[in-house]
DNA sequence: GATGACGAAATTGTTGACAATATCATTGGC
DNA sequence: GCCAATGATATTGTCAACAATTTCGTCATC
């Protein structure tokens, strides 16, 4: 009878919860690269404990985020441009198996949401909104794998994409990346209506390559080296 | 003047080198899909702390090969055979363009060193010593990636083959995997030699699905389901 | 003999204190 | 004013004790 309230007892959120929020920061760029992550700032941050924390960390230097190093502590592990470039070859290999395959598995009704969400996209073109143009091309990309089945392909794409997430974004403020993305995604839409899954794969590792050359120019032109 | 002796304070090993050895067990099969590993145990065998172990658990875990479940520990992910089916997929992809990036950047003498290494494995075959046929084909996959000098996508493919890594070993002593592995390389370095990206391509997706195949039906017959 | 309640043992989660190291500010000398 | 040595502070690494939970054996009951 005696109904102990349980009140909440929650301590603190679990070290998970923490990796998201620290993600999160890193793609927000709320946290830049060579940043030093101090215990101490986090637990405050977050509510977490120490072990948490701390568990936390070593799950994102596993997942190649952040860097651990001895009596130094974790911080956002930079990626060069050498390393992006590798990322992104990754990337193309990837997303264009799955072009091949969504072509292949894909309803009609599949294909038409694919294509309804890159009619918005052009709209926010328009708009000048790059920020939701960032969110649906997301979406649009995520979609493609759903629909595959893929869940490890997907999980791999998404880690690869984490440590340039905020460059991507800028890239959209940028220069002419919008349209170009559009007519690629463009490219990649007919093909999959015409049910070439070759095409698919060639127009998505295209695709994926043109978004690595853009990145590039972006960092000439940022740092200048 | 006091010189003090130092004397190897190492306390114990470090947290990677205990994830190291954990690792090198769950490939070798001492550790088994579902095995749950009790710290006590493990703290045994490496000498490490209990914070170290539960460091390398966490790493573990983080890279999907250990399965940490609240207040029951750290145990051995076992991967269905569907998780297996779309980590090929992502080797064929991965693998796939690395074959085609060799063709574009090998010199002469890394092709004659990749044909080596597939000629000896032919002599495994007729010494029927597959724990050697098995090595050698480690080396042959990694050089093909080494020399492309994508080292995102290589480690990668590293991690992917973790945990079919015992299945196939295994596969190397049955029915005539090895034979049909030595025609695919024949076939993946015929198209490198002519100076053929698309070629290698296809012929190395080919090879990895092959062995997928092989997997597939090694599991009905284990497990006949 | 099967089943379920109960309690002891085993195992993991959490916290705190202390040790080792790095980082920073201060001081003294040039 | 600049630079190196020095000490104080901050930060991380390590360990041990305690709490929470699961697991396993025992026993009573049917």
């Amino acid at each position: 009878m005696d109904e102990i309230a349980k009140a909440l007892p929650k301590s603190g959120p679990p070290a998970p919860e923490i990796a998201d929020w620290i993600r999160s920061q890193i793609r927000a760029s709320r946290f830049v690269p060579g940043q030093r992550l101090v215990e101490v700032d986090i637990i405050r941050r977050t509510g977490g404990s120490r072990s948490k924390v701390r568990e936390a960390f070593q799950r994102l230097a596993a997942e190649g985020l952040l860097e651990i190093e001895e009596f130094r502590g974790a911080s956002v592990r930079e990626a060069s441009l050498e390393e992006v470039s590798q990322l992104y070859r990754a990337r193309a290999a990837l997303e264009g198996i799955c072009a091949a395959d969504f072509t292949r598995v894909a309803t009609d009704d599949d294909k038409q949401q694919l294509r309804e969400i890159a009619e918005k996209m052009e709209t926010c073109v328009e708009a000048g909104s790059a920020e939701q143009f960032g969110k649906l091309n997301s979406d649009w990309h995520s979609m493609i794998m759903r629909v595959t089945g893929n869940h490890v392909i997907a999980e791999l794409v998404s880690r690869l994409n984490t440590p340039v997430h905020h460059l991507l974004f800028q890239s959209f403020y940028r220069g002419n990346r919008m349209t170009k993305a559009i007519e690629d995604h463009r490219a990649i839409l007919d093909a999959i209506m015409n049910d070439d899954p070759e095409g698919a794969e060639k127009a998505m590792r295209q695709h994926v390559e043109n978004g690595l050359e853009f990145l590039t120019s972006l960092d000439k032109a940022l740092f200048g080296n």
